[in-house]
DNA sequence: TGCAATTTTCATTTTTTTTTGAAAACTTTG
DNA sequence: CAAAGTTTTCAAAAAAAAATGAAAATTGCA
């Protein structure tokens, strides 16, 4: 086989493993809640060998300079991925960062916490309209918030011991 | 105080208290990407002291019945709500289920474990791409595709068992 | 510092998801 | 078993979310 055959070879194999990365992070990135560019991003960006620039990773998935960026600055936030100095070249390189577990933590700490906060605000204004009316049936809404308070704190305490239990 | 005015005030602040809850499940539900409507209408049923049926869960939301009917075979098919008799009415109607244990332990089964099925496959076939072509770099990418194995592997044994570990 | 390259922002467009509403399909009971 | 009551379905409309693309902002280098 011809040296440029083999390469040929690599490319379309590369490509296959490319495409099925990129489907399998944006399934996975949709059951997160994250938009479907982000998952390709990060597909794309978890089998690559080397550092890839905004506009490669655009060019490559076919889609906007503008969505890259929004995606970038999204999976940056979630630290899943971190941009890596590339000699002689001025454009910003980005690198997968495979530590799952840093990934659902932060993901967590940054997506579902601030929503179980405003849950306890909530929680706490409903015990005032029980509170306020002591004619009401009292047992049973106070059991049902007493049920509403157990359910944010265990969520709140499990949650973030849920990434450190994957073992990854 | 007048009877009237009495029973007046204990309805003014049992509606407070619903639109509370209506807010509390909208969110809770909108983090597990399920649609506004179905965190409404178990919203309503959760502090509801007798079982509502559907005309009355979508007269008091203002929504129409067919978006009653389809939240409701959602929160039914979660077994979130259960139908209960009433005498004398032959409309159905339905309570809120307020184990959250068995709620999260459907949603988990009914909504995540399949897209860790599908996941495996895509895997697979990974695997093949790579094994199909000895002149890429296999350490780099067989290490990157075992991550994703045990990454699936603790999902399918952590998110069960997450469930388990809500005492409430 | 100034200029070109790169990245971000954001109003607009496109796509996807959810809701509506009316027709069809059931169900109960007189 | 028919007719009224009730629920479901599903095409169309509305709303929400995401992507585009061009202008603005930022950055790094000569």
């Amino acid at each position: 086989m011809q040296i440029e055959n083999k390469i040929e070879k690599i490319n379309e194999e590369e490509v296959k493993l490319e495409v099925e990365s990129i489907d399998f992070f944006v399934r996975m990135m949709s059951i997160l809640g994250l938009p479907r560019s982000v998952g390709e991003i990060y597909g794309v960006l978890y089998f690559a060998e080397n550092p890839l620039s905004m506009d490669e990773i655009s060019s490559r998935l076919k889609i906007s300079m503008g969505s890259t960026s929004q995606g970038l600055k999204t999976l940056r936030s979630l630290k899943a991925i971190r941009t890596s100095y590339v000699q002689g070249d001025r454009k910003d390189h980005y690198i997968a960062e495979t530590e799952f577990r840093r990934l659902f933590s932060n993901f967590i700490k940054e997506d579902i916490l601030p929503h179980l906060d405003s849950a306890a605000d909530r929680i706490t204004s409903m015990e005032k309209h029980v509170m306020a009316n002591p004619d009401m049936n009292q047992e049973f809404y106070t059991t049902r918030i007493e049920k509403l308070k157990r359910l944010t704190k265990a969520g709140r305490k499990l949650l973030p011991a849920l990434a450190g239990l994957l073992k990854i």
